[in-house]
Formats: structure tokens, sequence, C-alpha cells
DNA sequence: CGACTCCTTCAATGCAACGA
DNA sequence: TCGTTGCATTGAAGGAGTCG
């Protein structure tokens, strides 16, 4: 291979058609022909001696060699894109940007009402969507740039994947006030292991799960409680528990802002539970792009304050 | 089996870069 | 300026696989 001859335009080709298994769509993505692309792919075979992809039925698979070289060629694109994208500027109150930011509802009551402030009197041409994804999609999303965003719990990902840390999650448990058997108790305000596994708990779950961080931290001491029902979305489990007499363990921040609206009682739970650290994930690609560094910045502003809530003390009755 | 989709290949043509 | 070269386009034909 003569690499002083060789076309590196063929390159984003051949990363069209990685992607996308078929000529037409990575001629759509690159802005060619169908035609172009075959052509393109023709040149790419000769040059580097090797079929690259192979029809296979009403699909092209790549070959292991076009396998290897997936990833270091995205990578290379992805730094090539970001030397010439070049220092920019972005000014925030002529912006016309629209964000795109992927995390539970959590993040619908914890940043969206301070976030809307923000953009309302800074950047009032931006435009924010928050959209729900499940776990197992956030890479892909974050890859086809579905999202520009995820808000997740710290989690292993690709080596494009860039991660800030904002801060870390506590559980408390709450209930309904005026809950029957938590005014039984002998200690105000303290909800004890044989109570908290014997009461039917209500689960956030987006996948459905039946089991989550809290009944493995059961499970250390030999214990287990009783889900009786998940939902989707943190704020349906809290208002479930608020017209109920189920308990459900959420996280502290979330329960200490809505509690007095919902009129919940926030208690500390009757087992060390982990307290992940939560914060943002992007494409490495979005790094130097400055408005994508502008919204991370407010963003992490905005939600700095959550680590610095109390942590045994102050639990309301 | 026919309709359909998608890839490959070819022909004709246009355009831009390059060198004489 | 003009011819050459390379690569793009459109359009068409044909092969291969899928699906009803």
């Amino acid at each position: 291979m003569n690499f002083g001859s060789f076309d590196l335009n063929l390159l984003r080709v051949l990363d069209a058609l990685l992607e996308t298994r078929s000529a037409t769509h990575a001629g759509q993505r690159i802005g060619l022909s169908q035609p172009a692309v075959s052509a393109a792919l023709s040149r790419l075979r000769a040059a580097l001696n090797d079929p690259l992809l192979v029809r296979i039925g009403p699909r092209l698979e790549p070959t292991d060699y076009a396998l290897s070289l997936a990833e270091p060629l995205r990578t290379l694109l992805d730094q090539t894109e970001t030397i010439l994208s070049g220092p920019q500027r972005f000014d925030p109150s002529i912006a016309d940007d629209r964000f795109r930011l992927s995390g539970s509802d959590f993040f619908a009551e914890m940043l969206m009402p301070q976030l809307a402030e923000k953009i309302a009197q800074e950047a009032p041409g931006v435009r924010i969507q928050l959209v729900d994804l499940v776990p197992d999609n956030y890479a892909g999303a974050l890859e086809r740039q579905d999202v520009d965003l995820a808000m997740v719990p710290q989690m292993d990902g690709p080596s494009w994947m860039e991660w800030q840390p904002m801060f870390r999650a506590r559980f408390s448990v709450i209930a309904r006030r005026g809950h029957p058997r938590l005014a039984a108790l002998p200690t105000p305000g303290e909800i004890d292991i044989d109570t908290f596994c014997d009461l039917s708990h209500v689960l956030f779950s987006p996948e459905g799960n039946l089991a989550a961080m809290a009944d493995a931290a059961l499970a250390k001491v030999g214990r287990k409680r009783r889900v009786v029902m998940t939902l989707p979305v943190m704020y349906g489990v809290c208002s479930a528990v608020a017209e109920t007499d189920y308990v459900a363990v959420v996280p502290e921040q979330l329960a200490r802002k809505i509690s007095t609206k919902l009129n919940l009682q926030v208690l500390p739970p009757p087992v060390t539970m982990p307290e992940p650290m939560i914060g943002m994930i992007w494409h490495r690609r979005r790094t130097n792009a400055a408005a994508h560094g502008w919204i991370r910045g407010v963003i992490a502003d905005i939600l700095a304050p959550l680590d610095d809530y109390p942590q045994v003390d102050g639990y309301s009755r």
C-alpha cells in the first residue's frame, strides 16, 4: 500500500460503510451517491488488498481486517474533526442551539427548573430536551448523536466516552406522613431493618427489574425485602408512596425536594447503602465544541450543590 | 415465481486540478 | 489555453438475495 498516493477521503467512506453496512446509507451519510460509494469501496479494496466488506444476504458484512480498522479509524476521524473545528466561541445570548440530554426524571425535578431559568435569562434562543433512555442504550445514543450527553451513574463505556463526575447519590427511605407502622416505632424518624423488610416496597426501574441497589445491600446482611411495584419514573414512585402504605428507597436529594409537596417523611435507610457517583457522559468528539462545553458547565454548576446535602442528621418525620 | 431491494459495473458526461 | 487525469454525477443493466 502506497500511503503517499492513498486518497484519505476513502477513510470517510470506509468509516461510513463500517457504520451503516450499506453502500446506499453510507453514501447518504457522507453525501455521495451509491455508485460513488461502491467505486470508492473498489478503490479501498485495491489499495488495502482486502475485500473489506463482503455481501452476505442483503447486507455488507465487514471482514476481520475491516473490523480491526473500525475503532482506530473512528478515533482518527474524531481527532481530525476536533483539530479542524479549532477553538470556537459560544455566545449564549445569540445561540440557537438545541441540546438533547438523557437522564431519569430525577433530573426533571433537580435540574430542569433551574436550567430553564438559566436558559431564559442567558440563552433565550437555546432549546433543551430531556429524554429518557434505558441504560443499555446510552453509549449507542451518544454515538449515533441521538443525544448530546447523558446523566448517569459512573459506568464503564467505550474508549470514546468522556466522563465528568457531578455528585454522589445518597439514598433515603420515604413513606407517607402518618404511616401507621412507622408511627408505632419506638424511635421516631428511624426505621429498623425488620420493619423495613416487612413493608411493601415500590421500586424505580426503567427496565422493570424487581431488584436494585437496596436489595444488594440487604443481601449483604442476609436480608431481603418485598418489591410489590416498579415504576419507570422516580416521581411516580414518590406519588405511589404518598398515597399508600408502601415505602421506597429513592435518592435523598429528590426525597428532600418533594417531601413537603407530597407530605412524605424521609428516613435514613436501616442498612448501609452504596453512594454511586453521578456524572455526565458524552462523546469525545464533542469535548472541544464550545456549545457543548457551555451546557456541561451550566449543568455541573446547577447540580454541584447536590453533593453538599447533610448525610445523617436532619431527617424529617 | 415474480416483485422488490441492493450492490456492482459500465457508459456518458461534467468539473476541477495540474502540467506543458 | 488546452489536453490529460481523476473522480464525481446520472442512468441503465444485470446479478443475488429476500419475501409474499
